[in-house]
DNA sequence: TAAGCGACTTGACCGGGATCAAGATCCAGC
DNA sequence: GCTGGATCTTGATCCCGGTCAAGTCGCTTA
């Protein structure tokens, strides 16, 4: 009983501030909590196979969830990688059709999954979550875009240090050292590499002044990923148009 | 005079039943085209640089456009090729920030253009329209995840093959003989490799019965490309579960 | 403390696709 | 019809990253 209670108020305040609930009273949100359901999932479940029709939306409360393409042989790409607050299967929602995608836990899993008829009245019932959806489908989108450019544009090193960057910057950029968030296996799937060839870029990046030491980064100085920014990531940076960073001089 | 009413009731049609506007009233539609403006564009024109901040959400009434990425080297990858009817930067205007991607007019077009506050404003005025957004969104998202799927799990072979089945689906499975929509060197791009290797495996298709002269593409028979059928695009097959199809025997 | 297993690292080798270079084909404009 | 330029094709070579195999590290469990 109290354990539940608990359980409730822990799901209700992560949900009620992430995206799309913000946008919603608290009326709809607990019709929202009453429409879907917890559940808790073990290492390597498969929540949705390609090719599934999509029935839920998914949201992360406590571990880590990927979403993954795969051919018939076995290789596979990891998509996304999905910390707690995160969502996903929304967008495949609204593609008509079957999912393109698999969706797996990452270790022990706890989520909350909300039916896919539920999503759609609520958007056509309250503008301002349709917005929200809108955006969370857009950022998603540009994800996508960001994982095209640096499997076809990029060399391993360089979409390593992209990586390392945007988690640099995540993470707070006055910080020298911080932790990978995720496997290293997992994040050579995401940057369309093997592990061998992961861990020989992360020992190039030495030359950078960029250490890795199990599931920590260190870094030289604060500018030391400056080399890897791009366009995208620029507009991010606190130290944009700094007189200090390398790449943004002139 | 003349010349303009034509070109307007051109617009018109073409606009009318095109996707997000189908859902809106005469009214609402009117109020639209009133919103933006017609343009024509020689080739190689950039109408948004990577970078840009989104202004204008674009539709092609005549020609061709194109979506891409570059480097700072000059290599290049096509997201998307364009062909009237369809829309652009409907997206970017979503994700916040600037546009990660370049639009490029491919030989002369006309285009119709609606700035970004219009397209945003009827988001939150019209749930059917969000709705109808959502879709394109949606559907433009799954284009992408289909390109990671194509560069990173399939080889030029097996690229070129798939996208020659998803054209010969669209131009209707019964016709043995189809034109290439767009140029070679677009193609190659938009499938991650040179011309040169685009060439090649062209070449090697000749053992699947399958020929390409020029622009025309010649098939043995209608299953010629099923050996290149996925799980996404035999949804879409005619010949789904045929007893004939190589690919879906059993 | 030791054993054992999974995750990561390192080395040696190989092959597919990029690159460079040359030739063929197509087509617009005079 | 001819010409010049862009596009596509074909051939030769090279190199990056994948693959396979062995070794190391680190954490869990007995």
């Amino acid at each position: 009983m109290t354990e539940s209670t608990n359980t409730l108020s822990a799901v209700w305040q992560r949900l009620r501030k992430a995206q799309p609930f913000a946008e919603l009273s608290d009326d709809q949100f607990q019709s929202v909590l009453g429409g879907g359901a917890i559940k808790t999932c073990p290492d390597g479940h498969i929540l949705v196979h390609q090719g599934d029709p999509p029935s839920h939306m998914f949201f992360v409360l406590e571990g880590q969830l990927r979403t993954l393409l795969t051919n018939e042989d076995g290789r596979e790409v990891t998509l996304r990688l999905l910390d707690p607050g995160v969502s996903c299967m929304g967008t495949v929602l609204f593609m008509g059709g079957l999912s393109p995608v698999t969706v797996e836990t990452v270790g022990k899993v706890r989520i909350f999954q909300l039916p896919g008829h539920f999503v759609k009245n609520l958007v056509l019932q309250h503008p301002p979550f349709a917005n929200s959806m809108l955006g969370i489908i857009a950022a998603n989108y540009r994800g996508a875009i960001q994982q095209i450019d640096t499997v076809t544009l990029r060399t391993p090193l360089q979409r390593i240090g992209h990586y390392l960057l945007v988690e640099h910057i995540l993470k707070g950029s006055d910080n020298l050292m911080f932790e990978l968030r995720f496997k290293k296996s997992l994040i050579a799937s995401h940057l369309g590499m093997t592990p061998e060839t992961l861990s020989r870029a992360f020992r190039k990046m030495q030359q950078y002044g960029i250490t890795i030491d199990g599931q920590t980064v260190r870094l030289k100085d604060a500018f030391a990923l400056c080399h890897f920014c791009d366009l995208n990531t620029r507009e991010f940076c606190p130290y944009r148009g700094s007189a200090e960073c390398p790449f943004c001089e002139i």
